[in-house]
DNA sequence: TTTTTAATAATAGTATTACTATCTTTTATT
DNA sequence: AATAAAAGATAGTAATACTATTATTAAAAA
């Protein structure tokens, strides 16, 4: 993890992985607009000034949950897929692990990865979306989701080497995972998967639409 | 227009039309988050008071600019595609009109399609990434949206009417040509334009990932 | 032309947000 | 037992996101 992402690691402590904790619990339940330190604070039992100690701003705390969510989505995809050959079989791997719910895993009693995964697919662009994106890129913030974005293009690479966007198809691939859920779930006439609100149809959609592009 | 987003109508008064087009700029200048009624107010040379009367908050004007937008979109890609008969012809011009910069239109001299072309990129998905969604849904704030995904979908079928999926591919490919210029323009990594900077190789990338999808 | 109305401007005020600062108490380390 | 680091308690500020009221001006109806 980026120590420049907090001002104390909150792996460290209690109070910082109850940060992390409550983070995700509350973002999850109000949304990011609705979502405050001083509320957090509240939450954990603790104050504001409490918070504040282990990160500068919320927006901040968000980047940290993302990086944190982008890491062990790559973990997961290198565990899941180490022992298979096949290129196209493993890319099909992927496109589960991104678009289908995840299981708790309880191994991380501080965060629970269904909750995240869910924010993530509603606030996870916002961390990103800013007028310091540029900034924030040069601290390296974003290097989890880029690390996973390079492994996805290396896969590609193997089914296709002389396909000409793998990076811009793995963003394709993990953007539009996300946000056909997003809109199943809460937009269902953009999708055409509304009415059955199963993920399964988006992982068939995806790969569909990434392996006809590697033929 | 949704008589629902505001208050008063800006499109009928002065002052209204100046607060569109102050909006557009403040946002593209500083970004949504740092964008304030109280800053729009002084911009214009009005009061914070004067705004309210228009629009409920920066949330509504948002979703009232996003609309204003695709609107226009789906004017701009019916008016540029009626003559085309062939279908795949007419996704290549969607496609095209989509993903590339847009010129000023000077007979809507309140709006500058430019700079909103360049907010709806940073700041479009915040419309409906909100806990909110489904409130703002029912009241049909986001059928425009709908109804350009819609046509594109049509688009889609006349190029093959056995494709599952028209309107989850209308968003990707919405959603892609604006995510790519972002990408592109501020985290080069996370796509395979990041040298150039070239929105044409966006088009020949979308259009690769579309009509393969399509065959 | 006067009257009514509607829109705007001017001003004030409130609760909440996003912080910063300081000081004390608790807990862990030497 | 002494020291240092973390956490808790409390206070304070500027800015944000509103609401309310009253006065002024301009447009429309009588």
């Amino acid at each position: 993890m980026n120590d420049a992402l907090f001002l104390r690691n909150p792996e460290d402590s209690e109070l910082g992985k109850k940060i992390i904790k409550h983070s995700i619990q509350l973002i999850s339940k109000n949304g990011l607009e609705a979502f405050t330190f001083k509320k957090l604070a509240e939450d954990i039992g603790t104050t504001e000034a409490g918070i504040y100690r282990y990160f500068e701003n919320k927006h901040r705390l968000l980047i940290y949950i993302a990086a944190w969510y982008w890491n062990w989505v790559e973990y997961r995809i290198n565990f899941q897929t180490n022992n298979i050959k096949d290129p196209f079989k493993r890319l099909q791997k992927v496109i589960k692990l991104l678009a289908t719910t995840v299981v708790d895993d309880k191994k991380t009693f501080h965060v629970d990865e269904n909750l995240l995964h869910q924010i993530i697919i509603a606030e996870g662009s916002k961390a990103y979306l800013t007028k310091q994106v540029g900034e924030d890129n040069k601290h390296h913030f974003f290097k989890p989701y880029k690390d996973l974005c390079a492994t996805i293009g290396d896969i590609i690479l193997e089914c296709n080497p002389k396909y000409k966007y793998p990076i811009s198809l793995s963003t394709t691939i993990i953007e539009m995972a996300h946000l056909q859920n997003f809109f199943m779930n809460n937009l269902p006439s953009l999708t055409d998967f509304g009415n059955s609100k199963d993920e399964k149809k988006i992982v068939v959609f995806l790969e569909n639409l990434v392996f006809s592009s590697l033929k």
